[in-house]
DNA sequence: TCAAAAGTGTTATCCTTACACCCATGT
DNA sequence: ACATGGGTGTAAGGATAACACTTTTGA
């Protein structure tokens, strides 16, 4: 009978004050983990256990992403399987354990200009890499300009997972670098770990493109984390996820304000209100008002848990711009 | 060290003569899986290689299900997790191992009218499990009715996996019939291979029933096969995937059979070729035709590789009549 | 008064669905 | 001739993306 040890991680994700946030600790970050045991009554309560226990957070809404095989993890002969959940939870005050997404992932924020600047600064390295190798050179210009929009492509947030995995082929990330021995890779672990924290390859590349290529993470730990985004961006186009991340009673412009950080983009004002309360009637009016907005008091809603029924399967469409 | 046996399955899926099929042996039927050994370079490739081991078969496209962790496999103490997989091939022509979806699954298929109604004969004794418990009926009625497209709710083709766990937990299965011990359960393996094979849970129930239930598969592998059903339906509806199951050549009227085998629902002819040829561009005529189409001689096509590319994104939308 | 955010109205365009109809072949 | 499947034209309705504009607050 072959053996392997199976580990439980999490993607713990919530919104806070318009900026996405992870469940993550330690140095380098960890996503909350923990071996399978035999007292846990399946993958999904032990995984609640284990962040429950690490974190003191109990989660909402989780499931399941994605089951990776690494072999390298503790040598070669015992292999290990780790499970991964994306869960999402409302807000919590306890700051300690919280990090933005962004940190991580910072390409992934095209919210503001200088986001997309900093997107922008993968894309030389990115076709330098491809154009490395003269027989893939064909196939990696493709994967480069369908992943980060180049190219007459569309920027799709959902394809977060494609853009690290690429970064990672391409060794622009501190986990895959040529250079490697910071945090990441085999079982690096604490070690190093104030370079870990920067996330500084070691190569001659310049300043900026160092704050581009964002903090590393445990193991593959970013790579789940990447999964968890896609999905939740995947999730947002035809589920209403986002009232698992808002308080029960928001104006509009918080929701708004809550889709934009998870798709890390900026969505159009009118027709998002619009979609929201009229083609797909997700939301009614409480009667309240917020006046804490900074210019007219907004009305407040609640999200219609009747149409769960009806529209189960409609999403928070995201207007998007027609070519990005 | 918390150590669990990690096993591989595979739902193999292909289409032929406007039938889709899945790669199933044995009595009761048994996707093809095996153990993750250590020489297995990862999950993908133990799975490919027990595929190939049980059947002869090279597989195409393949992609992770899901993770399932059972308890209760081969008794209490030890734990088994299940990692599956979908995969796509074209037709091979060893008739042997493959069964038809629907022999599993006849529910799912509506194509005929004779298909509607024998998924109309799950629809009572659901609603006879919804109200058997009254704390736990306005919930159950609200799933029953999302998950088969009952009181006004449309049929989703890719609700196939919600479908077989409602009807797993209302007992209409012999898996989870509470007269089971035929196969499926726990260990029954191959014990009692004549009604296995038919599927007759021992209840009082009537003949159509029975043919409503479907045939039983080992352990939870129909489950495995649902969830494979669904997520290839769900595909379908965003990204060309139909082209890994269809000839280099084809007629449209081939890969309308195809896209309807798949949904288990007619679509509309006019829209569906349109829809193909204009508005997504998938595919191009060869110039040569068909002409054993039994009417007018079909024009052939192929699949535009190149917009793999700009249209990654986009799958064969299904012109679902409004109202089913 | 002005910045900032809330909220309304309208339009052009595209996609979806549906209906009606013609075309080319084998029997 | 006629059944069978292939193939075309067109129109109604709804969803989308864009634009211009008004309203109500706090500083």
């Amino acid at each position: 009978m072959n053996l392997v040890s199976a580990e439980l991680v999490a993607v713990v994700a919530t919104v806070a004050d318009g900026e996405p946030l992870v469940l993550a600790s330690g140095e380098p970050a960890a996503l909350p983990h923990g071996p399978l045991e035999p007292e846990h009554r399946s993958l999904q309560a032990g995984m609640r256990a284990w962040a429950a226990e690490q974190t003191g957070h109990e989660l909402g809404y989780a499931e399941q992403l994605y089951t990776f095989a690494d072999r390298g993890r503790s040598g070669a002969a015992d292999r290990s399987v780790a499970i991964s959940y994306l869960a999402l939870t409302h807000r919590q005050t306890d700051a300690s354990a919280w990090n933005p997404w962004y940190v991580h992932l910072p390409w992934e924020d095209r919210r503001s200009a200088t986001g997309i600047a900093l997107a922008g600064q993968l894309a030389e390295p990115l076709r330098a890499w491809a154009e490395a190798d003269p027989g893939l050179a064909p196939l990696r210009r493709e994967r480069v300009a369908h992943a980060f929009g180049l190219g007459g492509d569309p920027w799709r947030p959902e394809l977060a997972l494609h853009r690290y995995e690429l970064l990672w082929e391409a060794g622009l990330v501190a986990e895959s670098a040529p250079d490697r021995g910071a945090a990441g890779g085999t079982a690096a672990g604490a070690a190093d770990s104030e370079r870990a924290g920067s996330g500084i390859p070691a190569g001659d590349r310049g300043r900026s493109e160092v704050a581009a290529s964002g903090m590393p993470m445990l193991h593959d730990h970013r790579r789940i984390l990447a999964t968890g985004v896609a999905r939740l961006r995947s999730m947002l186009q035809y589920r209403p996820v986002i009232f698992e991340l808002v308080p029960e009673e928001f104006t509009l412009g918080q929701l708004q304000t809550c889709v934009e950080a998870l798709a890390g983009q900026v969505v159009h004002k009118q027709n998002f209100r619009r979609l929201v309360e009229q083609q797909h009637r997700l939301v009614e009016p409480t009667g309240a008002v917020a006046r804490n907005t900074g210019g007219r008091p907004a009305r407040l809603y609640r999200y219609r848990s009747e149409v769960f029924r009806e529209r189960r399967h409609v999403g928070t469409k995201l207007p998007l711009p027609r070519s990005t």
